[in-house]
DNA sequence: GGCCGACCTGTGAG
DNA sequence: ACTCACAGGTCGG
């Protein structure tokens, strides 16, 4: 997928099927899409709703439009965010891929590298995965993975995870918050990006910063986010910003990403960030388009 | 109930 | 070369 000023573009590979994309199978991955960005949500609605609402927000909004909550998959979303505790963005992205490359199933060989599904739940509740994970180099969280893993499918696997679609936010909080390497904020992330749970507020390190620095002060003597803490920040954004206040915390967030980004590209060589572009470049030029 | 240190690993700063 | 802090936290004491 790439993305312009004003419009998102998809290609499709599938080696099993023919160059002509049916209409059928087109509205097909379109409503896929649709769903994936929860296009059916009145973004330009919820900015105008909460820029009324906070000055500092409607300063940021400016520069970061369009900022949209995806509606992931729960069992991707839910061990994905178990790799993230106490960890960088890179090392996690590493870590979903060997999970993927080591679990999954194999969907397909492009420009010559093997692509595969995220795994299911099953197969990482398997006795022998935390230690091929530790080996790996997944760390403690090697153990969380396997236990959480088990633990899903004695509730009832994939069917128990994506009913708590169907429960009250705090309910569904909660019973995340019963498996191993899942805290509040962990929960928050998966309630949020994946379960339907627009108010949840996840308040990871950035996030507590934010609320230190513009939104209350006298949380500025705290060092850590602690229970408490995190309560009480979480309930702030949420009378703040109402029912979708989680994808209003998300434009902040962004916002406050893009100035670490910023700073990290800055420190780099040039030669290292150009470099950075030129794979989804090249692969663009050979993908076989069906649709556009 | 709330606070604190340990925890795997990798990386950049000092 | 070599610590040390820190990264989209969680857990047990």
């Amino acid at each position: 997928m790439t993305q312009n000023e004003t419009d998102i573009s998809y290609q499709i590979v599938d080696p099993s099927s023919d160059d002509n994309i049916k209409k059928e199978e087109k509205n097909q991955y379109e409503d896929i899409l649709k769903d994936y960005f929860q296009t059916d949500v009145n973004l330009v609605k919820l900015y105008s709703e909460w820029s009324k609402a906070d000055e500092n927000f409607c300063k940021i909004a400016k520069d970061y439009q369009g900022v949209r909550m995806l509606r992931q998959d729960p069992v991707e979303n839910l061990f994905s965010f178990i790799c993230s505790s106490n960890n960088n963005i890179q090392r996690i992205s590493g870590m979903i891929e060997k999970l993927c490359d080591t679990y999954g199933t194999h969907l397909l060989r492009h420009e010559e590298v093997s692509h595969y599904n995220f795994p299911t739940i099953e197969a990482l509740a398997d006795r022998e995965v935390e230690a091929k994970l530790r080996v790996l180099g997944f760390g403690y969280r090697a153990k969380f993975i396997q236990q959480s893993a088990a633990k899903i499918v004695e509730n009832g696997g994939r069917e128990w995870l994506l009913n708590l679609r169907t429960l009250p936010y705090n309910e569904a909080k909660t019973a995340l918050m019963t498996l191993p390497g899942i805290g509040a904020k962990v929960a928050d992330c998966i309630c949020l990006m994946s379960l339907n749970h627009a108010c949840a507020i996840p308040v990871d390190t950035h996030v507590f910063q934010i609320a230190k620095s513009t939104y209350m002060p006298h949380l500025k003597a705290t060092k850590s986010v602690t229970d408490r803490g995190y309560n009480e920040i979480s309930t702030f954004f949420q009378n703040l910003y109402g029912p979708y206040a989680g994808w209003a915390h998300s434009v902040l967030f962004s916002a406050d990403l893009r100035h670490l980004k910023v700073q990290v590209d800055n420190k780099r060589s040039s030669s290292q960030s150009s470099q950075d572009e030129k794979p989804s470049r090249a692969k663009q030029k050979k993908t076989r388009v069906k649709s556009q």
